[in-house]
DNA sequence: ATGAAAGCGCTAACAC
DNA sequence: GTGTTAGCGCTTTCAT
C-alpha cells in the first residue's frame, strides 16, 4: 500500500473560511452569521437553515481568537499546578476541568514545579492570553505575581491551602491542622517516638513543623526529620527509613510522611529488613492514594477529597462570573485521618 | 487582623493598558513599542529605555489575543490525552510541555476519556483557538475529526501508536508487536497456559488480541480473557484474578495485563489467597510504572519510555514549524520487555 | 429580522 | 530608527 503522508509543503494555515464568506454563500451579511451562531433564535428559520448549510459546505470553523478580541472574553481558564504527574494534583485538575468544560471554558495548563519564579513567569505568560480566570496552587506567590494578578482584575482561585488573605478566593484545608491531627493521633495511639519524612513542598514543610511541635510537646521527645529537596518517590521513602535506622531510631517509632509514596517506600524497606509494621516502625502517609488501602499492611493516611477540591474551585469561579453580591472567599474542604493497619 | 478580600464588584477586566498608551508615555508611537518588545535590537537604546520605564510604570501586559489575530500565530499547542490522572499519559504530557514551553508555546489541554466523540468535540473547540499545532493520543479518530484536522492545515502529531497513514506524523510503538513479544516471552519462559486482563482502551485490545493469537498458536491452548469496560485499577485486577480462578484457571497460568495497575491487583489478590507468584500464577504488566520494580515479587512488565515519547513528539512539531523539506512521518520509539520476578 | 459601521489591540507591510 | 496605514475576523451598537 503506497501511502504518502501529507506533504508539509502543502500545509496552509486555516481553511481561510470566514463568517463573511459563509454569509456570501448564504446570501446574508457577516453579522447575521454571527447571530446565527450565538443566538439562533434571533434569525429566521429559513435564514438559519441557509447559513447552516453554508457552514457545512465550507467546513467553517469559528475563529475564537477574533471573537475573544472583540468581546473581551476568552472562555479560557489558566490552571497552574506544581506537577501533572502527581496524582494529587492531576485528579484535582481533572475534576476542575470537567466542570469548567461543562460551562464552556477551556484550560490552559502550566506546571510550576513548586518554584515561585517559574510560577511568576507562567502567570505573566498566561495573563497575556487574557484568561477569564486563573487557578493557582497554594497561597504563597511572589510579590510580582500578586501584583499582576490583582491588576488583571479576573477571578483567582488558590487551591490546596486556606488563607485569611487570599488574592481573591481559596479552596483547601489547613496544613497546620493536618500536621497537628496526625500528631494527636500518634500520641493517642500510644506512640512515644516520632520522625518525619518530607519532600520539598512548602505545604508539606508546614505539616511537618506542626506535627513536630505538637508531638514534641505531648511526648517530650524530639522529632527527628529526614528532608529531601525533591519530589516524593517510593525509592526515597526506602532510603529515608534506612537513614533513620542508621541514626539509631527507637523501635516503635511512628513516621509521619509527607506523601503516600514515601510511606509505601518505608513499608517496602521495612519488609526487606524483616521489620514488622506497625510494631517495629509505624507509618502515617499523606494523600490516601488508591494504593494506600491495598498495601500490606494497609496504610494509615490523611485523606483529602481531591475531586471535591477541584469541583469547589470550579464552582467558586463560575459563581464569580455571574455574581454581583459578595461571595465566600475561603472554602475549607477539610481532611480526614484514615486509620488502617500501618499505625 | 481585619482583612477584606478583594471586592468582587470592584473586579474590572484588564488594567486597560495598551501599547498605544505605553507609547504615549514614552513619547513614541505604538509600533515602536511593538518593536521594542519583539525585536529590541531595532530600536535605539534610549527609546528602549523610555519604553521599558513606561511598561514598568503602567504594569502593561501584552495582549496575546490581539497579537495572535494580527499575526495568525497563536503560540498555542492543543494537547488531547485520554486522561491526565493516568501517569502514562501525564508523564508524556509533562515531557512534551516542557519542550514546547522552552520553545515559547503554551499548552491547551483536554481529556478525551478514550471516547472518539468527545475527542471530535474537543478538536473542534481547540481548532477555533487557532493553535499552531495539535497533539492527539492514538491513531484512531472519527471521520469528522480527520477532516477538520486536515482542513486546519496545522502540524498534527499522534502519539502512543504508529500508523502507516498518520494524519501528519506519529510517535509511538506497535501494539501488535508488544502483544506478540509478550506471548513469545511467555512461551519461551515455559508457560503453557495464559489469560489476559484488559481495560477499555482500543490499543490495549490490540495488544490483547496479538498476544492471544500468538500464544494460542505456539501453545495450542486457548487464551482466556477478562475484559473491563473501565480504566484499569488495582481493585479490578484483584477481581479479575478471582474471576479467572472461579472459572477454573490452570495452576501456572501466565496473565497478560493491559496495565501495571491490574498486575499489582493480581499480585495482591494472589497474596491474599496464599498463591505463590510466579509458581501458581505468573503476571506480566504493561507500562513499567515506578512501583513495578518495587512490588513483591517485582513485576515483569513492558516498558515504554514516556519521556522520550513526549520529547520526540515535541521535537517533531518544532521541526515542522521550521522545515521546508519533507520530514519523517513515523517515529517508532519501541518498547522493552523488562523481566523481573513475577513471570 | 437584518445590515452598516466601528473598533477590539495588535502585526505587517511600506514609507520616510 | 521610527511612523503611517491597513488589516486580522470577529462582537457590539445602532439603524432600518
Amino acid at each position: 500500500m503506497a501511502h504518502r503522508s501529507r506533504d508539509p509543503a502543502q500545509i496552509r494555515r486555516g481553511s481561510g473560511v470566514t463568517m463573511a464568506e459563509v454569509g456570501r454563500l448564504a446570501g446574508v451579511s457577516q453579522v447575521t452569521v454571527s447571530r446565527a451562531l450565538s443566538s439562533p433564535g434571533k434569525v429566521s428559520p429559513e435564514t438559519l437553515q441557509r447559513i447552516q448549510d453554508a457552514i457545512a459546505r465550507t467546513g467553517y470553523v469559528p475563529n475564537a481568537v477574533a471573537g475573544a478580541l472583540a468581546s473581551n472574553k476568552s472562555n479560557l481558564i489558566a490552571a497552574l499546578v506544581p506537577s501533572v504527574t502527581n496524582i494529587v494534583y492531576s485528579s484535582m485538575l481533572h475534576a476542575f476541568s470537567d466542570i469548567m468544560w461543562g460551562h464552556g471554558y477551556q484550560i490552559m495548563l502550566s506546571e510550576t514545579g513548586f518554584d515561585l519564579d517559574r510560577e511568576e513567569k507562567a502567570i505573566a505568560t498566561h495573563l497575556s492570553r487574557r484568561p477569564d480566570a486563573i487557578l493557582l496552587t497554594g497561597t504563597r506567590h511572589s510579590a510580582g505575581a500578586r501584583r499582576m494578578l490583582l491588576n488583571a482584575g479576573i477571578p483567582v482561585v488558590e487551591v490546596w491551602d486556606v488563607s485569611d488573605t487570599p488574592i481573591d478566593c481559596c479552596v483547601g484545608f489547613s496544613h497546620v491542622d493536618a500536621g497537628q491531627a496526625a500528631a494527636d493521633f500518634a500520641i493517642e495511639a500510644g506512640y512515644s517516638h516520632a520522625a518525619t519524612i518530607t519532600a520539598s513542598d512548602e505545604r508539606a514543610v508546614r505539616r511537618r513543623d506542626a506535627f513536630a511541635v505538637r508531638f514534641g510537646k505531648r511526648s517530650n521527645h524530639p522529632v527527628a526529620s529526614v528532608d529531601f529537596s525533591a519530589s516524593a518517590t517510593l525509592g526515597l521513602g526506602r532510603q529515608a527509613l534506612s537513614q533513620l535506622i542508621e541514626q539509631g531510631m527507637e523501635p516503635g517509632t511512628v513516621l509521619f510522611c509527607s506523601s503516600d509514596q514515601f510511606a509505601q517506600g518505608v513499608l517496602i524497606e521495612a519488609n526487606a529488613r524483616g521489620l514488622s509494621v506497625p510494631r517495629d516502625v509505624a507509618v502515617i502517609g499523606f494523600g490516601d492514594q488508591e494504593f494506600a488501602a491495598m498495601t500490606e499492611p494497609a496504610l494509615t493516611s490523611i485523606r483529602i477529597d481531591r475531586q471535591i477540591l477541584g469541583q469547589v474551585a470550579a464552582n467558586a469561579l463560575v459563581d464569580r462570573f455571574s455574581a454581583s453580591a459578595s461571595l465566600q472567599a475561603v472554602h475549607d474542604v477539610g481532611f480526614e485521618l484514615v486509620r488502617r493497619a500501618s499505625a
